[in-house]
DNA sequence: TGTACATCAGTGAACGCGCGTTCACTGATGTAC
DNA sequence: TGTACATCAGTGAACGCGCGTTCACTGATGTAC
């Protein structure tokens, strides 16, 4: 009975471990033979390929959420920000391939998800919503964008890895909106 | 004579033309069925795929680059600022394959390219150089950063391609940096 | 406790597809004498 | 002005590849009586 959709899981655990070893797009047949099974085996488990890849999706979006939360903890809502932007920026690094296929989706891209602390995206908003009420939607997708920036740039090998460049940035940033608060 | 390289021409442009078209990735053969030649002769003007592929890159940016540059020309430092991130949306918007094609690069991402005005990043560079000279590697790359995760967060459907929302973002953001050049 | 049958996860061969690239070729254009 | 030859852009058939997906199947497990 707990062994009752094993393979289903296993297929998505060795998607992500697919995802993190290479940065190919993930193939059906490929992720099968990581799972040690046949070609065949997936479709008893999922409608198709693209059902798998929406499966793997959530779970990286599950994932972003949780590191989210955790850099949330912070001293303050400056603090917690720039944690929240660096935590975001090392998930990236972390899973590129994971990351782009969560992200980069020509045909079905969803409008932006609801901030409900539910999504990675809440988690970001709340903090926002804290730091700079009045202009929130605004500073919540400014705060998002700049630190999607840095990731993807960084993925694409246009800024370094170096981490301390990122948080230059983010301090500017997060700067920026304390003073448009103080007035 | 003139026709010289003539194909070649053909095929950068078709290229183009069907990255504006179509959201799947190029092919030789697409580019050269566009084109109305058989799927072999594009190999009289490039080495290999990849050899087109980076030519129509290099073209992206160069487009990029005189979009840049027209947006340039305003009022003052922060009109022209707000106005090169809005062209670099737009063109995203405009062109989203391309933009893809010129930015996502698993294997070759090259590093920053130099600042000079030569490139698409120099005419950013150097219109912040001016706006705010102290801090300017930090701020340009937060303004890069902030411009290009707008960009692509559209581009994936998670934010309105509604332009009014990116203008309020790049509004608070240079006025960010307005206040940080204040003190 | 034993038998008959249904369910269901996984198999393995086969399909058609479009791809990048190879190969040997054709036929027009340019050059040397 | 005419002939011989080289160059070179483009052709068309063929290759091997891995893909997503189809199909009919096997064999173990559960359930009804």
């Amino acid at each position: 009975m707990n062994e009752k959709n094993d393979l289903r899981t296993r297929l998505i655990r060795q998607a992500m471990l697919l995802l993190d070893d290479q940065p190919d797009e993930l193939t059906l047949r490929g992720v099968a033979r990581a799972a040690g099974v046949s070609a065949m085996a997936p479709y008893r488990h999922f409608a198709d390929k693209a059902a798998l890849m929406n499966t793997v999706k959530q779970s990286g979006f599950a994932s972003l959420r949780e590191v989210l939360i955790e850099a949330d903890r912070a001293e303050n809502d400056q603090a917690a920000l720039v944690a929240q932007g660096l935590a975001y920026i090392a998930f990236a690094v972390a899973h590129p391939a994971l990351f782009r296929l969560m992200f980069t989706d020509p045909k079905l891209g969803a409008p932006a998800e609801p901030p409900s602390g539910d999504t990675a995206y809440g988690v970001l908003a709340g903090r926002i919503a804290k730091l700079l009420p009045d202009r929130a939607a605004t500073a919540v997708t400014a705060a998002w964008a700049m630190v999607h920036g840095l990731a993807t740039l960084t993925l694409d090998g246009r800024l370094p890895r170096d981490s301390g460049h990122a948080r230059a940035v983010l301090d500017l940033f997060v700067d920026g909106l304390g003073r448009a608060r103080q007035h």
